[in-house]
DNA sequence: ATATTTACCTAGGAAATTAGTGGGTATACT
DNA sequence: AGTATACCCACTAATTTCCTAGGTAAATAT
């Protein structure tokens, strides 16, 4: 598995926003509910959204989440780069390989890990919004 | 992570058992020293090769593992799919979304498993064999 | 001020998966 | 008969993923 469900959420979770107005803060409560994602669970991933500067965030009564972007502006590989920490297909190319010298398989694997990510980054919230299997 | 040690063990050890002559059998503590992997985990690894035919095996004294088909003709995916279970990049396409009829990224996740799939399985043994940065 | 609603913080725990061990049995060769 | 091998079953350790508990800080409403 490269993508766990904290990627999928928050994959969901900007999805969600993206499709609110843009000037509107929803509380995390509302989001939780609307996708169905444990509260709590949500928190920590609001967290390194918040964090990354990917979401605004206000406290308070009226307050929540945000997007402070144009939707077409956060790719898939950016968000989920940031939730899942790497996505690294093997642990040789994000941890190193335990035979570097002689392992006949690390082009490979280099190779593959470039095809992901230029995957990733070239799709973004907006082309997930308007998606539809004979886009993309 | 999309290939565990176990399915880089595999792979390790089919390359390995490529390099040797065909007709030789390779006893399981060879294989296992040269590759410094632990013989008891690699034990459960070739049992899945041998039940699957991948690789012939023989009891005894001379006995051991070696490739029954030519390099060519084991493609990375297979041997990937085999020792793995299988090579989905998320739970959504192996066992199912949780929101079949609103999800949003399920064609992506299609897409890409397609893409990963058709990348290994247009890999051989052999491939790896020859392999260097330019050819691959 | 006080209450309420929200984000934010820290610590942990349950569940699942991955990696590896231990000890024995069956088979083939010498 | 002895030795070298594959094969089988059950169990443990380590790691990662997923989620919970219980609080603090900030903003708004009354």
């Amino acid at each position: 598995m490269i993508v766990s469900t904290k990627g999928r959420y928050a994959l969901r979770v900007m999805v969600g926003l993206a499709l609110k107005d843009r000037e509107e803060y929803v509380p995390l409560k509302e989001i939780a509910e609307e996708e169905d994602i444990s509260q709590k669970y949500l928190e920590s991933i609001m967290a390194i959204l918040s964090k990354a500067g990917f979401v605004d965030a206000v406290h308070g009564k009226g307050g929540g989440y945000r997007l402070n972007r144009p939707a077409e502006s956060y790719t898939v590989g950016s968000i989920l780069k940031l939730t899942e920490g790497n996505l690294s297909p093997v642990s040789c190319t994000s941890q190193g390989c335990s035979r570097p010298t002689c392992c006949k398989a690390m082009p490979m694997w280099e190779r593959l890990e470039k095809m992901i990510d230029d995957f990733f980054e070239g799709i973004t919230i907006a082309d997930l919004l308007k998606e539809n299997e004979q886009t993309l």
